[in-house]
DNA sequence: CCTTCGTATAGACGCTCGTCGAATTAGGTG
DNA sequence: CACCTAATTCGACGAGCGTCTATACGAAGG
């Protein structure tokens, strides 16, 4: 559970503003990584996307002709880099986007428009 | 050679717009699963920290201990995926960052600060 | 309890990826 | 031309990833 993905001395992290080194990019990398994957791209599209914030399981495995384990993995490591929290309430597990982490990454890509 | 990474019928692509089709999310997810890995990661940061925003391949390898291919075979991918444009010059190569591309990234992981 | 439903885990399999050394292309120079 | 340097391409190998089926877990209901 990383607390901080970017521990930069600024305060505005940016590709552009001095090279990362191995520590960094590994950390980066592993969030990147997990996005990397288009099912898991559209499963935190359709959880950022939901209205309430929250979808359940069983919404997301409709969504694909994958089966509900492949679901699950992807699920597992969309959350453990950060992008997803769940809770279970009941029988039924429910997905919320973690909005922090995604703000970092637009930071860390966000070029000065022209340079 | 990809013109548009998004092809979304709105100006403002976001996650947290409308769940992506399965097209869109493969053109995403190659972008950023070139963006998971830690030595191309670096790579990036270096051409994009870079006073004149070019950076010579030979400038790039003496920063890893990696063979001189490998770094090579990492610029490939960065640019096939439209992160980075090359040129020769002489005997050396040039890379630049193409800040359209981070900007587009960039974009579309801006979440609204308070979900 | 035993069953049923929703979800997660385990193990296996094929494919992809990152890395290397070796060979190749491209440009510059004597 | 022969030679050198810069960079890419090639072929191979081991590790990792995405997917599956089968199994386990957890909560609710008869």
């Amino acid at each position: 559970m990383p607390v901080e993905l970017l521990e930069m001395s600024e305060c505005s992290p940016s590709l552009t503003r001095e090279p990362l080194d191995a520590e960094q990019a590994a950390g980066v990398a592993r969030v990147f990584k997990a996005l990397g994957d288009p099912v898991r791209l559209r499963i935190l599209s359709i959880v950022a996307s939901r209205a309430g914030g929250e979808v359940c399981v069983c919404d997301i495995t409709g969504s694909f002709e994958l089966s509900q384990p492949t679901i699950s993995h992807h699920l597992k490591v969309l959350k453990e880099v950060g992008l997803l929290t769940s809770e279970r309430r009941a029988s039924w597990v429910y997905y919320r986007l973690v909005p922090e982490t995604l703000g970092e990454l637009s930071a860390l890509l966000d070029v000065p428009a022209t340079v």
